[in-house]
DNA sequence: ATCCTCATGTAACACGTTACATGATTAC
DNA sequence: GTAATCATGTAACGTGTTACATGAGGAT
């Protein structure tokens, strides 16, 4: 069975890089920043990544950079989506597929394992989890209070999950909590 | 500050499998077919990982391998942990801290730019999704009716996060599904 | 004065996935 | 009897992280 090479299309990050410039134009380093206080929630995308991201972009005639020189800190290229780089982000937008999620949590590992883990560091485990979780859901409700700008409803929507989510994690790690305190088991 | 180059240690992969062999002796790909079924919800290990990590556990001598002949299969190395091997894993479990949990969600992504994507597309993206959901809380939901064999019970607890958490986004699909359909925007 | 952080970027490497290979069973 | 799957494993590649480099500005 010969598989016509099908032209491999761009991963997931390429387009989110495509699609924060969609906003307007940006340096590498500024996409980075914006992507760590937006998309980082449910896709991170590393700094040096980004700067192989827009060159690929590039490559592909989906963006256009520009020199521009700066007083004070070092000159920059700036990005801009051209054209062919809209309608490529359309496309990949309206293809209702998408990579299974994917959830990983080296926490989660040690717990598994925990017949084998003392006691107390358990507890101090699942502890210090439920403090993060909860420091991670307030900062969303506090998000989620203040009235959004308009057109960032589909963001609120990715934070609704993320809050919910959360508070579904707190509530486990409050549970297990008062589960592992009951017991009252020797495993020193 | 001359940070003496700290000895790395290996990455959680190294002894997640480490510990799948502290139940008993394995090949790699045995390993890896209970890795699919236990350790998969909320760490993957690739096959291919198998094989290197257990190359790697074998230089520092926390596993031993054996080759086993088989009659109609191909020959296989089983692996054995050793003392270092079984302490090396207890250091490792005493240790509270663990790398942040990382979530990646190419759907989310999708939903982030939503206010590009069709209406009637990012319908059937979040209802694709609450099928999916649906299914992983129903599968959660049978495997945590069963009585576990004992010793377990820290697999359980891992199993009722995952249900939770699957719980928790199954609402959100649901309550936006209703908020997306309410909503009779024309986003062709 | 010195140190730290920011804004810009590159380079090296480790992690993880996918594709390939192969002979024996099992399924149809 | 042909095809798919399983059990074993390797090789190649792509993704993503961390460390490095550098000059300006701000902090103490």
């Amino acid at each position: 069975m010969i598989a016509d090479k099908v032209s491999d299309r761009p991963p997931t990050t390429t387009f989110a890089v495509l699609g924060l410039l969609s906003w307007g134009p940006r340096s590498p380093y500024g996409l980075w920043q914006i992507a760590e206080q937006s998309l980082a929630h449910f896709w991170t995308i590393s700094k040096s990544q980004v700067y192989g991201e827009v060159a690929r972009l590039e490559e592909l005639g989906y963006v256009e950079g520009e020199e521009v020189a700066q007083d004070g800190l070092p000159d920059k290229t700036v990005f801009r989506i051209t054209e062919a780089g809209e309608s490529a982000l359309d496309v990949w937008l309206a293809d209702p597929s998408h990579e299974p999620d994917r959830f990983r949590s080296g926490f989660l590992v040690k717990v598994f394992f925990g017949h084998r883990v003392p006691h107390q560091t358990l507890l101090q485990m699942v502890q210090t989890y439920e403090e993060e979780t909860r420091r991670g859901v307030e900062a969303l409700r506090t998000v989620l209070d203040m009235d959004l700008p308009p057109g960032f409803e589909y963001a609120r929507l990715t934070a609704q999950l993320g809050k919910r989510v959360g508070e579904a994690a707190l509530g486990w790690a409050v549970d297990t909590l008062k589960e592992l305190e009951g017991a009252k088991e020797r495993t020193p």
